[in-house]
DNA sequence: TATAATATAGACTGATCAGTCTATTTAGTC
DNA sequence: GACTAAATAGACTGATCAGTCTATATTATA
């Protein structure tokens, strides 16, 4: 057993973080909430920021995998799928403990690109991303490449304006934005 | 004189707030930062968070009067404009300072909507694309409201992939998206 | 020069922070 | 039952946190 401790610490630091950000929340109300014991804690973790890196790293496991699936069950076509994303932001945004993107939020507090925080956010837009990529090729669109990052943008627009600005239609709106780049990219061979 | 104590207080710690986030900037660095005296700050506010929302407002007015002195000064006519805000973009994001969008940073350490904080960042959202729709009035868009929604989508994409995923390119693809859905506003009535 | 408002230094509180250490107990394995 | 690894409680450090208080000094106005 590879340690039920380690997973559960990772498990309730996440859900802390994401919910009241990463310096609100100390260790101590960590291991109240998980019932943990102090040394437990730096047994498997040399410091707070190597267990913020644990937590986001499960974070973009979890939030990749519930993406993708979302969007695959709501669209069949490919092209159906890109779309599909802006329903499944929707889904996500009307979510009970939407606290917005916790890798923009991680990057916020930790604004230096080279610390490892903020490069394990930046690595988890690369890897949606490189979705979105995945699903533009598989469409006839004339260069997918740019098409995923026009919907990149869009998705992340969607996200700050739906929990900053509490616009409750930021996914709506991006998905007819979405809609009219996706017909300009399969209409228009360059 | 009303108080150049006070403004100092408030220009200092917009900056540090700015280049090291909230919770991790304390008070004792503002003071001795700024070469003020401990009361001073309290005799002009009442707590830490008092003083961000000033910063914040602060921030508001300075970054709104640049960007639109700015979109006005690179471009003349209002569809000109309307792509000229992701030249702005493009200039701040390669600025030095550059440490992302203030407003989405304070959201993302004061997650409450009903946080003080947090309000004065939806409202700054709300300022930025109230202008953007004053601009896309100006143009024959068939739904000027519409554009101004997804180019502020666009716009704050750009700013999230530009600051967490160090995107260099983040502003250029965004006006060449936004070319496009100009394009398809001015020639598409419904 | 007298008055009043503003700013000063700095001590102080009580809480909280991340992280260390020790001694004990629990749980799994042979 | 013996041995080993993991987890426990809890005291402790030294720093830092936001905020209060006091007594003094500066500044501007009248």
């Amino acid at each position: 057993m590879a340690s039920g401790k380690r997973d559960h610490l990772v498990e309730t630091a996440l859900d802390l973080f994401y919910n009241a950000g990463f310096h609100a929340t100390g260790i101590d109300k960590i291991l109240e909430t998980a019932g943990v014991a102090r040394m437990t804690l730096y047994n498997h973790f040399k410091s707070k920021d190597e267990l913020i890196v644990a937590a986001l790293r499960r974070r973009d496991e979890k939030f990749r995998n519930w993406f993708m699936r979302t969007v695959e069950r709501k669209a069949g076509k490919p092209q159906d799928r890109l779309l599909a994303i802006f329903d499944a932001l929707e889904e996500w945004f009307s979510s009970d403990d939407f606290s917005g993107c916790m890798f923009i939020n991680a990057s916020a507090e930790f604004g230096d690109a080279d610390d490892p925080i903020h490069m394990v956010a930046a690595e988890h837009k690369h890897l949606v991303l490189r979705y979105l990529q995945d699903l533009a090729t598989e469409t006839d669109a004339s260069e997918p490449g740019e098409l995923a990052n026009e919907l990149m943008l869009l998705m992340e627009g969607s996200i700050v304006m739906a929990y900053v600005a509490g616009d409750q239609q930021a996914a709506s709106r991006a998905r007819r934005a979405a809609a009219k780049l996706v017909f300009s990219a399969l209409n228009n061979p360059s």
